[in-house]
DNA sequence: CACTTATATAATAGTATAATTATATTAGTT
DNA sequence: AACTAATATAATTATACTATTATATAAGTG
C-alpha cells in the first residue's frame, strides 16, 4: 500500500470538510435530512455558492442525496471515516429555522398531499 | 456561546491539518520527536517552505518546538482536540530515514558530546 | 404550452495559499 | 572576528478556491 496515496486522499477530504460554510452544513446536517432550499435560506451565499458547496460533499462522499419533485434533500453518509465523524460530533449544534417544504415536518412538498 | 465563531476556529484548524505536506508531518511525528533538518531531507521541497509549514503549525498550536543549539526539535502538542487526535491516528506510521542530527539516537548535536 | 420554482452548471473575477528565490538571524567552529 | 551550518523571514510568483453573475435544466402548475 502506498501511504502517500493514503496521505493525498486524506488531504483531498480535509480540505472538503475544512471549509467554514461546508461545517457549517455538516452542522446543520447532524439534526438530520435538509432541502437545498433551507440551505440557500439559511447562509448569506447566492443559491450557486450553495450548490457548489453541496456538489463537492457529494463528490467526496460525505453527504447521499434524495431528490422529491423539484425539491432535493441532503443527508449525512452514515458510511464515512472516523476521523471524519469524529469531526462533525465536534460541530455544534445549530438552531434550525424551519424552511416551507419542511413546514409540515414531513420533508415533502405540500403540493404532493393535496 | 457563538456557535459561529467555534465553526470557524474548527474550520482554521483543519485548513492548517488538511495540506498534504503539513498531514505527512504530522505522520512522522507520531514516532516522536524530529529536527527541522530531517523534514528538509525527507520532503521534495525548499528549506524556506518547510520552515513556513512548521511556522503555520506552530501557531495553530499542534506542535511545540524545542531548541538546542542551532537545531530545532518539533513535536506533537499532546494537549489537541480529540477530533485532530483522531485525524492523526487515522495517518499512516511512515518509514523513518535517520538524518545526521539523529545519528546518535540521542536527538542532541554529536558535537555536545565532545 | 407558457410560466414559475428549485436546483445545477458555466464563465469569470477576486482572494487565499503555497512554492520559490533571496536574504537575515543565530549558534557553533577555527 | 570571519566562516559555516541550521533555521527563519520577506518578497514575489504561481496555483487553487470560492464567490458572483448569467444561463441551463427539470419539475410542477394554470
Amino acid at each position: 500500500m502506498n501511504n502517500d496515496k493514503t496521505i493525498e486522499s486524506m488531504s483531498d477530504l480535509l480540505k472538503i470538510v475544512g471549509d467554514k460554510t461546508r461545517l457549517k452544513m455538516l452542522a446543520f446536517l447532524k439534526q438530520g435530512e435538509r432541502c437545498v432550499c433551507e440551505f440557500v435560506d439559511l447562509f448569506d451565499l447566492s443559491q450557486p455558492a450553495i450548490s457548489q458547496h453541496l456538489k463537492k460533499m457529494r463528490a467526496a462522499g460525505l453527504i447521499n442525496e434524495r431528490k422529491q419533485g423539484t425539491w432535493v434533500y441532503y443527508r449525512l453518509n452514515d458510511q464515512l471515516p472516523s476521523y471524519v465523524t469524529e469531526i462533525i460530533q465536534a460541530l455544534p449544534l445549530l438552531e434550525t429555522k424551519t424552511c416551507d417544504c419542511q413546514a409540515t415536518g414531513l420533508s415533502i412538498p405540500l403540493e404532493t398531499l393535496k
